[in-house]
DNA sequence: GATGAATGAGGGTTCATTCAT
DNA sequence: TATGAATGAACCCTCATTCAT
């Protein structure tokens, strides 16, 4: 293996044990320390990696992004027409929530961390902005455009709920039922029956 | 005799001061020093009146439950029917939202808290249970209990989303959106339509 | 009652709270609201009967030296000839070994603090002389003085370690054993026989 | 890679500055900051190699119990006979008095704090175990159990004896008496005359 | 006499960061 | 590249003491 890719490696090392530490004890109660050392990893390394623990929490938030990213997109790349395209990125979301109870809880203290960080604050626009064009795209096929924008903003509200359900109460029952009432509130918005 | 009654007037002020300074920095970014500097009082003072910083963070907590819960019952208390009552509850979160910004962002600061701070998920539970409760037996009336359990949960989903969305992204037009989603979402789910 | 008085009284609940405390917690385990509280008064009050601390403390090593010389004198008062004054000072200080734990364990705390003390040193040179006086003089009545000056200080250095045993080690069984030990050390010292 | 061995080196130079502020101060009038300002390092350092200042002293505590023990097995490598092992052990604990005067003065510390410390009573119950331990058997070679129980509990009060007296008067006449007066104790004891 | 509010220094400890090796 | 030694500021908290009332 060349030493090139070790870089990679012991950056991907580095994020895995901080998104699990933020998980169980919160984006302030994650040192440096405990980072390093549940990477193996001696304590001053982090920084040959990344230049400030603000780079490296930029860096485990874009990987959590990702993780969540990748449940949706496997869920749309089997949807073709825009109503599944809505259903599929539902569902991608509610299959996000069953990730591991720490990412879930990840997610919850960046969001935190948002009106404090300009930073953490672009990057989650990033998000918002996709998660909204991808549902107002699909649904204006079908309807005008002030109605699309409604609905999109609605149902990214909907699921921003479930999240936040989800973090704070992480119960399996509780996650259990995710998927139960986003298809009751899509049903009620657009007419869509659960699938399954 | 000392001056009478100043547990009172300064457990308040520390309050007060606790509670702007979470929402201009986080939870974690509010120091102790930081509480008393900005109260205008010297360092050892906060333990004269709190005996721990936790101490203070729950008063903090149940001031800000207290301000909310004023803007929810203001409503309630004009209302009668069931469905006036389900409108009332949202339309007093809505208003609730409008509170300082500062008071929002704190609200999430809490929230993203909970996961490890059994002390804080205790509170939040009773939260959450009386609303439940008051969304459940409105809805009951005019529907059978499965179904009215199911849709208190969603308006509690969509208001909790609300609330989010409004403490990542303070701005006038989001906050001032979030009526017209939930009379929108409140229409779909129940057939009401948005008052004045 | 006169208020003359009181400020006699409130003296000994305090002297007597500072006590009980520094048996229990130490002489740093003890501050000077724990003795304020203890004696069911104010936070300030303390400085209206003692200038400091300091104060406080020697009146507390005074209160507690006259306790045990209590219980010395006590037996002292019953023996006249010079061999019984000698075993009455023993006996005294073996019954003082069972005054409260507490009490014991406060001996040891103040003896600690002598070498930082100069204060505390005074006290306690005093009441070494006076022993070593006491022991002394019965002594000399039998022997020549430098063998009666090494006996004392023979004597007082047994009794020494019998208190620092009680206070390490305040278990009835091994407080109760030091009759025994004194005795045996006088028999071999002097000839006496262990009475009753 | 980092200067190696540093650990074994600085924690020695920390635990020396701890044993003489100690000795000077007292243990409650010892500071980290004190310990580390001596040690000519950083407020921080400390815990770099003491997880806590309850580490800290505990390992003070063992260091003075090591350079004690050096002193005894020092006299005790020399002699094979009973009876020599116990003059060793006296004439062990005798010089070890003349170690620094701090550290006479620090024994009296850490003993004083016994009672409120699990952690140094049962490090203290050791040594006082292993000291009647070798009184004992030395002496159960001569006579029969139940004496040499007593007899070895009377040489150990009376060493104790000694050390408080050194510890609280650290004059050289009265530490330099005490070899005279142990030989005295044991000569009434056991019949030893004092060597050269 | 008596209260408890208020101060400010100092306590132990944590931590991101730097740097010699 | 990698280590862990080292720093110094900041954290929460305790405390003897002062003082207006």
């Amino acid at each position: 293996m060349p030493k090139v890719g070790m870089q990679e490696i012991r950056k991907k090392q580095l994020v895995e044990a901080t998104l699990s530490l933020i998980g169980e004890q919160g984006l302030a109660g994650t040192s440096m320390a405990q980072v390093s050392a549940r990477s193996g990893m001696s304590n001053g390394i982090v920084h040959h990696y990344f230049s400030d623990k603000n780079a490296l929490l930029e860096a485990t938030l874009r990987e959590l992004n990702k993780r969540i990213n990748a449940e949706i997109f496997n869920h749309l790349r089997q949807s073709t027409t825009p109503s599944e395209r809505v259903q599929a990125f539902v569902e991608g979301n509610v299959s996000a929530l069953n990730l591991t109870r720490e990412n879930v809880a990840a997610w919850l203290a960046f969001w935190a961390q948002v009106p404090q960080s300009p930073q953490f604050q672009r990057i989650q626009n990033i998000v918002a902005r996709r998660s909204h064009s991808l549902l107002f795209h699909a649904l204006a096929k079908s309807m005008d455009k002030t109605t699309a924008r409604y609905k999109a903003q609605m149902i990214a509200v909907f699921i921003d709920g479930l999240w936040l359900r989800a973090a704070v109460d992480p119960t399996p029952e509780t996650i259990g039922e995710s998927r139960r009432l986003a298809y009751e509130f899509l049903n009620n918005l657009l007419g869509f029956e659960l699938k399954v």
